[in-house]
RNA sequence: CGCGGGGUGGAGCAGUCCGGUAGCUCGCAAGGCUCAUAACCUUGAGGUCCCGGGUUCAAAUCCCGGCCCCGCAACCA
């Protein structure tokens, strides 16, 4: 049986979501309607982070112990998510009790196989940011924050062998040159493994930090970030029984900024190899979003909310441009200007038109009624059925690939191909002759299949917008799901609904 | 010894892995249509695919060299 695992980033809850965090989302989103209407066993995970210095500092800043701040913080990513409209299966904390039990599982168990040591540590210590500093991070050897010099410092803690695994992970990555995609982060991590990776220190004292997962060997420590973090993926299929775990588990799909390569692609897979568990399939790397040709940060003020663009230009519409835009693995830049031109062009001009002018013709010419085909077709016929065939075909592959931007080109011709097809057959004058009704009736009922493909194509991508198309159509069956053979997609004798504006036109403000 | 990404008609971008009519959106020009959200359809103008070498019957695409731009502190995908 098929099967799909998809993961987002548990995201640190000191900030709010946003255009990159959303980015991910819509993304994962978008591949998980996908595949869930194809019949696939889907999984599709997300969560929150919610350990660490920032967040124990981040609630004092906010006079809150840290379990009540990220209680607050988690609901607000979930309910963020949820009014995004994402469809995640499980919500994850770092919080959880089944899932910290599960960290100290682990640990106990790599512990015991004698992968966790125990030694002193000598860094320079920066005790504004309460972190240690390598010598290549500091600026004229003071700390890049703070611009004070770092303290010599020593501390001992736990570190787990990551070295042991390294050649055995460049081996794997050879051997499997798709397992870290698109290629040039593959090349990244190559590049990483070619030069010694060292150990992953695992623990901070609780001295200097205690709101983590207890070590459970030694209650002086709690676990660090990322040998808390990484660990979800797992625990979460764990916490929904050993036969889920055995359903999705390797069929791992991770998806990730740029940001996280390394926690990613070396530490995760090695810490995985030591768990004696099988590495996932693909860890899938996407890069940045710009905005208006800068980098997006709180300080410039530029962030970019998805709920304010839902608020502005509707789910859909924003979900358009990100996929339609962007190139999946590289940077992209969001422009107001460029969003309000897709919208226009595309799902108003295009898409949205489309749907309304057949659907007036629909109504005007036959109340509603869905006529009957007739044995011959026309080469206009053909066409089109043929258009929407290799759409069908293109969207399959550009999806395994993730190339999204080109699913929804392709899916675009068949929406330009299906403009063509009025004017080509033109039943708007054809409907002046009183002998030519049947063909009329049969033109139109050619575009209600195509309309009904294309929400079927669309269903991952704009999700709001072919639920609208079901409603117009009127169909009985959910349009998300593969349909019936072209001709049987809208049975003759049904009624439609009147037409209605999907995508209304935004007229600009300036010019 | 930096690392990575990019340089394609007026603007913004695909295409480059797997060489063979340079594609999309916007803009511009002419025409068509009137079912439609002044939308749709057709045609056209506009390109040294950063530069220089090489491989090849053939290079935006492969190889070598060079030039220019951007990111690589934190928040954070």
């Amino acid at each position: 049986m098929d099967r799909i695992y998809i993961t987002t980033p548990l995201y640190y809850v000191n900030a709010e979501p946003h255009l990159g965090s959303a980015y991910t989302m819509i993304i994962t989103d978008t591949l998980a309607r996908y595949y869930r209407a194809r019949g696939y066993r889907t999984f599709y995970l997300t969560g929150t982070d919610e350990h660490g210095d920032k967040i124990a500092q981040a609630a004092a800043a906010a006079g809150k112990d840290p379990k009540t701040f990220t209680d607050q913080v988690s609901a607000a990513f979930r309910s963020a998510w949820d009014a995004c409209g994402i469809t995640y299966d499980y919500f994850i904390r770092t919080t959880d009790a089944h899932h910290v039990r599960f960290v100290q599982e682990l640990l106990t168990q790599v512990h015991r196989a004698g992968d966790i040591y125990f030694d002193r540590y000598a860094g320079l210590y920066c005790f504004g940011c309460e972190r240690f500093y390598t010598e290549k991070e500091l600026v004229d050897g003071k700390c890049p924050d703070h611009l004070t010099e770092p303290t010599r410092l020593e501390e001992e803690n736990y570190f787990f062998r990551m070295s042991k695994y390294q050649q055995r992970l460049l081996r794997h990555i050879q051997e499997h040159p798709d397992f870290i995609r698109p290629e040039g982060f593959k090349n990244e991590v190559v590049a990483m493994l070619q030069e010694p990776i060292g150990d992953l220190c695992i623990s901070r004292p609780k001295s200097r930090l205690s709101w983590g997962i207890e070590i459970p060997f030694d209650t002086r420590y709690v676990t660090y970030v990322w040998f808390d973090a990484l660990i979800n993926y797992v625990s979460a299929l764990k916490y929904h029984g050993e036969e889920t775990f055995q359903l999705f588990w390797p069929a791992a799909q991770h998806f990730i900024g740029k940001d996280i390569l390394k926690p990613h692609g070396v530490f995760w897979p090695t810490m995985l190899m030591a768990a004696g568990l099988p590495l996932y399939r693909h860890l899938n790397v996407h890069g940045f979003w710009t905005v208006d040709g800068q980098k997006m940060s709180k300080s410039l003020g530029n962030v970019v909310s998805p709920l304010a663009m839902k608020e502005k230009i509707g789910l859909d519409a924003f979900r358009y441009f990100l996929l339609r835009e962007s190139v999946f693995g590289q940077d992209a830049d969001f422009r107001e200007e460029s969003l309000v031109a897709r919208y226009n062009s595309d799902l108003a001009n295009n898409l949205g038109n489309l749907i309304t002018r057949v659907l007036t013709m629909q109504e005007k010419y036959f109340g509603g009624t869905v006529q009957a085909f007739r044995s011959s077709r026309s080469p206009e016929d053909d066409s089109l059925r043929r258009a929407f065939e290799q759409a069908e075909a293109d969207v399959a592959r550009y999806m395994d690939a993730l190339q999204f931007h080109r699913a929804l080109e392709s899916i675009w011709s068949a929406v330009d191909q299906s403009n063509r097809y009025i004017v080509q057959t033109a039943p708007f004058t054809l409907v002046k002759d009183a002998s030519k009704q049947a063909r009329v009736g049969e033109i139109l009922h050619h575009l209600l299949e195509a309309i009904a493909t294309l929400g079927h194509l669309l269903a991952p991508f704009l999700p709001d917008a072919a639920k609208e198309i079901e409603a117009l159509l009127d169909l009985s069956q959910d349009i998300s799901r593969p349909p019936r053979p072209w001709g049987e997609r809208v049975p003759a004798g049904h009624k439609i609904k009147p037409p209605k504006v999907l995508f209304p036109r935004i007229e600009s403000a300036k010019n």
